[in-house]
DNA sequence: ATAGTCAGTTTATAAACTAAACTCACTTAA
DNA sequence: TTAAGTGAGTTTAGTTTATAAACTGACTAT
């Protein structure tokens, strides 16, 4: 099967992996939630080839999940900022550093934390049920087809 | 930059991705979680390639996110199943999946959700702040170097 | 015996990625 | 007013990776 035809998946997870489950965009992403929108900041930051930038960019912006802000014209430069949809990703990216500084090894003296604003402390994320606000672990979930 | 060279990185997400961030691995995970553990039914689900299919089993395996059980004997033949550490990427698979659902456009009255057993909801899940108990957004997180 | 299963391996071909140099439209400093 | 620098690309050639399909080996079931 192609990569190409994963878009077509009746599995969320499966959609959402056709666009973001290549070796750059995620790390694309991450940079864009440190703050990072200019192309030759991603470039210099990540080491990727300008090609592949390029369509990572271009690609992104097509789903809808970074959006060009032009910061100049003569020739016209981009910012490129995550949209609703860009930011709506935060969770996956928290959790995805925190099984990294958590579950893989690593330099622990020199990792990056979050500090949550609204109560001050350094954050440990957790995955909720937000019908009942307990912690969500492996064994008390059941893939169910929703009608 | 090569890929191979991101493991080195001191972020956390990059150091998770430079195991997941292929175009497969997290497909293969999250097969896994749906409770597929045999070569050719991964193979049969995700119609991927054979040798990548090898490569990215032993792959997991060799990082510690699949275990190996064997479940017969001439010729040996493994269950590839969940560790302790691939578990732990409970989190991520599900607020991907949320992300898929509420994000990405595709055939809603398709669509898999989870129920939360302990309570007996459809699951809709969030991440939370471990101090505060309080949902986590973009906004109120600000990345800290951790001493 | 014959066919089937399971997990691979091999091979030829196709697609994707990389690095480095180049382009274009400017801006800033000498 | 040349000269160098910046930012975001594009082009090109070469390397790496992935794919599809056939094949192997060690069995099991009919």
């Amino acid at each position: 099967m192609r990569w190409s035809e994963l878009d077509q998946a009746d599995c969320p997870t499966a959609r959402a992996l056709s666009i973001l489950g290549d070796r750059w965009t995620f790390m694309i992403l991450r940079d864009c939630f440190f703050g990072v929108h200019r192309f030759e900041a991603f470039q210099a930051n990540l080491g990727i080839s300008r090609t592949i930038l390029r369509d990572r960019l271009a690609h992104l912006v097509q789903a809808g999940i970074l959006v060009q802000r032009p910061y100049q014209d003569r020739p016209v430069r981009y910012d490129y900022v995550l949209s609703a949809k860009g930011k709506a990703l935060n969770g996956v990216m928290l959790m995805l550093g925190e099984w990294g500084r958590t579950a893989v090894d690593g330099q622990p003296e020199t990792q990056i934390r979050h500090r949550h604003q609204t109560c001050g402390h350094v954050l440990t994320p957790y995955v909720g049920c937000a019908a009942c606000g307990e912690e969500v672990v492996a064994k008390d979930v059941r893939a169910v087809r929703a009608g």
